[in-house]
DNA sequence: TGGGGCCGGGG
DNA sequence: GTGTACGGCCCCA
């Protein structure tokens, strides 16, 4: 019998049972960071709801399949009680019945016959990857590198010990076609390059990449990674590989003990004893990411990047003539995968041990899976079935309010923010899937302007849940308080206390999203409802406090900061609504347009925020973004309106001299679906399908870089791959009419700078008539 | 000239 | 494949 300390990573069927039985096994590291495997015996199980006939077929089946299990139990179901046959057994048999209760009683009467047998063995033994345990094990031997044992029993333990030590390698590739998209059937592997942190190892595939293939096998092998980082593996690299070893051959054996990789739940690819993270999925549900660039992925976590990248478009052009600029490139890619990925270590492994989903494929679940999951841990404890998603319609429902700004430039300006105002609402009013009723009755809450209620004699699992994140966010941010900032610990917490407050906020979206297992449409409805309400309700307070307000949104107010009124206006908050609220925010000066959503403030310790206009849209070009934010600082800085139009002047004469690259006038869009499903004749469409017929596969998700040439007709005819333009042929009156000329009168119109006389100057620089207007 | 398609960002 | 509200461009009738 042997005690360890053990980091669990993961949860698999192990590769040898033998006559043991056992049939699943956590994957972990030791703290010298060897892997083991845990074997253990668990029986896959699923319900059948007891009603009217289903006692009969249950008999019937289980004559017909003998081995399998059937107990009644009690659990809940959206907090009811429910009788239910719990069928249990060897997982083969057990499909097979599955299959015929499924035809026979109809698949809404089973449950979770939906959820794998490991996510149940993870939930059920209450225990999450990324987390050290105490377990008890019995040594069996050593596998291909794997310290394999029979497990015993575990538990958490209390002391974090950081992480154990990890190998990570990180991995790019090249592949170029004459064609444009290479094709796995036809163009082979130009380049792979790894790097451990210390030293490349590269591969060439000049002699062909069966070559190629077969020596990075062999690399793996030796150099045996526990972390394998990548960005777009999971789209790119690793079903290439396949498709590619598939036509040569040969397996791509890159998981331990040469184990052959594998595609897997939502689309992740699996590698057998080691993890899998794509950075790629990291920046792509992260809005602060524009471009969704490696580069800037790359900057936000401070690591340099080259002046010049290239753009997967050019890759060929560069693989033809300036094949070591590329080399470098992509060996500048594997260093900084590698550095990013211990930069965002903490947040990637917390995500993992909070919501329970292993860390191969947290980052490829979407938000609402990963709340989705944390949920049904939580379930457990409750004793809630977990639901299906059944027969569904798309339904909207009223969202936030949102005020209609005065529209001007303001100054000493408070924001008042209600602190996590959907999450506060859910845990106050008791919103949930499971406490929603449709009449008024005996114990519930009813709200008649919407025809819903809630039942207010049960507490219900989404407050519950919320509750318990908000609670567990306090533990988490008082330990912060009694370590130091620079302690490797620290970073753990605040990455945690962060996790936290996201999943939180993420419930009331998940209540309202048609794929949520515990979904309700009045739940979504009464939360924005009362959202609704709560900031009526107080900007009625604020009017009779004789408080100036300018703007609101949602769950903000913007008043005129009255430093006694506004304290009396929070108190009021917190004692008549049972809510809190904030000054989040004082600005010295903001300018509202007439637009909701859409003005800039500059705060009392002298930011600059733009909020919703052009300087913050990536589908405006780089030469107007920049000239609306200078022009903003100036103006809410007090400058002059001279002072203004000269920096409008300055970049109107730089574009009609022909002095800008065109890098500053590519207008970048996203590509949101299937070619096929536009309707219009958007430029960047135009340029997309151009790309197409040149063999690009255009994938959801693409970014598109076009500029407007000169020419005649609609724009979309007159858009062009940024690769294929030069500055000569830019449409300079396009940019500077509908681009530069905009971006400026959005922000100098409320101050009584009309259209005209920007219009004049655009008209008049360089011409030698401007001095004319000044 | 106004409505629809489309995109991106706000809270 | 978390929600809704919103503005503004472009195209087309």
């Amino acid at each position: 019998m042997a005690v360890e300390n053990i980091w669990i990573f993961d949860v698999a069927h192990p590769l040898y049972t033998g006559s043991s039985g056992e049939n699943i096994c956590l994957l972990g590291l030791d703290s010298e960071g060897n892997v083991v495997e845990l074997n253990s015996h668990f029986d896959d199980y699923f319900f059948v709801l007891k009603k009217q006939g289903s006692e009969k077929v249950i008999g019937e089946v289980v004559r017909e399949f003998p081995g399998v299990m059937v107990d009644e139990v009690v659990r809940k179901l959206f907090g009811k009680d429910v009788v239910l046959y719990r069928v249990s057994g060897d997982a083969e048999v057990l499909r097979r019945i599955r299959d015929v209760l499924r035809r026979r009683l109809g698949e809404e009467n089973l449950f979770e016959d939906d959820i794998r047998d490991t996510i149940k063995y993870m939930v059920d033994n209450q225990v999450s990857p990324c987390t050290w345990y105490r377990v008890n094990a019995i040594d069996v031997g050593v596998y291909s590198g794997i310290k394999i044992f029979s497990l015993k029993g575990l538990e958490p333990l209390d002391t974090d010990l950081g992480y154990p030590p990890l190998k990570v390698l990180a991995i790019d590739m090249v592949v170029v076609s004459k064609l444009g998209e290479p094709d796995p059937k036809r163009d082979p592997i130009n380049y792979i390059v790894l790097y451990d942190g210390n030293d490349y190892y590269e591969y060439l595939g000049d002699r062909g990449d069966l070559e190629l293939i077969k020596a990075l096998n062999r690399d793996f092998s030796r150099l045996n990674p526990n972390v394998v980082v990548s960005f777009a593996g999971n789209s790119f690299i690793w079903p290439y590989l396949l498709a590619r070893g598939k036509r040569l051959g040969i397996g791509i054996g890159l998981g331990m003990g040469g184990q052959e990789i594998h595609q897997s739940l939502y689309g992740h690819f699996s590698f057998f004893g080691r993890i899998n993270i794509d950075l790629k999925e990291y920046v792509d549900d992260n809005p602060i990411f524009e471009r969704k660039t490696l580069e800037e992925l790359a900057g936000y976590v401070g690591i340099d990047y080259p002046e010049k990248s290239i753009d997967v478009f050019g890759y060929p052009l560069y693989w033809e003539r300036n094949r070591d600029y590329l080399i470098n490139y992509v060996k500048w890619r594997v260093r900084a995968i590698y550095a990013v990925f211990w930069e965002l270590i903490d947040q990637i492994f917390g995500l993992s041990s909070v919501t329970g989903i292993p860390p191969d494929y947290v980052l490829t679940a979407s938000s609402g899976r990963q709340a989705e999951h944390y949920i049904i841990k939580m379930s457990r404890k409750r004793g809630e079935l977990v639901p299906k998603v059944l027969g569904r319609r798309a339904r909207s429902y009223p969202g936030g309010l949102v005020l209609t700004p005065k529209k001007g430039l303001h100054e000493n300006i408070a924001v008042i923010d209600f602190k996590s105002m959907y999450p506060s609402i859910i845990m106050k009013y008791n919103v949930s899937p499971d406490t929603i009723v449709k009449e008024a009755g005996e114990g519930v809450e009813f709200f008649s302007e919407l025809g819903v209620g809630v039942r207010r004699d049960v507490r219900g699992i989404l407050p519950d849940i919320v509750e318990n994140l908000v609670r567990e966010r306090d533990e988490v941010r008082r330990l912060m308080r009694s370590i130091s900032r620079e302690s490797p610990m620290y970073r753990i917490l605040d990455s945690k206390q962060r996790i936290l407050k996201i999943l939180a906020n993420t419930m009331y979206g998940y209540m309202g999203w048609l794929g949520a297992r515990w979904y309700s449409f009045e739940g979504a409805s009464l939360i924005t409802f009362l959202g609704r309400r709560i900031i009526k309700e107080s900007i009625e307070k604020a009017r009779e406090l004789g408080l100036n307000i300018v703007y609101g949104d949602t769950d903000s107010v913007f008043i005129g900061y009255d430093e006694d009124k506004v304290r009396e206006f929070l108190d009021w908050i917190n004692s008549s609504l049972g809510m809190e609220a904030k000054i989040d925010k004082l600005y010295r000066r903001v300018l509202f347009t007439e637009a909701k959503k859409r003005y800039a403030g500059l705060t009392v310790d002298d930011k600059i925020d733009i909020v919703g206009l052009e300087y913050v849209r990536r589908d405006w070009c780089e030469l107007a973004r920049a000239l609306q934010y200078r022009v903003l600082k100036l103006l809410l800085e007090g400058a002059s309106r001279n002072r203004l139009l000269d920096e409008f002047r300055d970049v109107v004469n730089r574009v009609r001299s022909g002095d800008f690259s065109i890098d500053e006038v590519v207008i970048w869009e996203q590509i949101t679906r299937d070619l096929s499903e536009y309707k219009a004749n958007a430029p960047h469409i135009a340029v997309a399908r151009l790309l197409s017929s040149r063999g690009w596969r255009i994938r959801k998700g693409m970014f598109i870089g076009y500029v407007i040439v000169k020419g005649e007709g609609p724009l979309y005819k007159r858009a062009v791959h940024y690769l294929d333009a030069t500055p000569e042929v830019v449409d300079k009156e396009y940019y500077i009419k509908n681009q530069l000329l905009p971006v400026v009168a959005r922000v100098l119109e409320p101050i009584g700078v009309s259209d005209k006389v920007l219009f004049s100057i655009a008209e008049a620089v360089g011409t030698g008539l401007d001095r004319f207007f000044r």
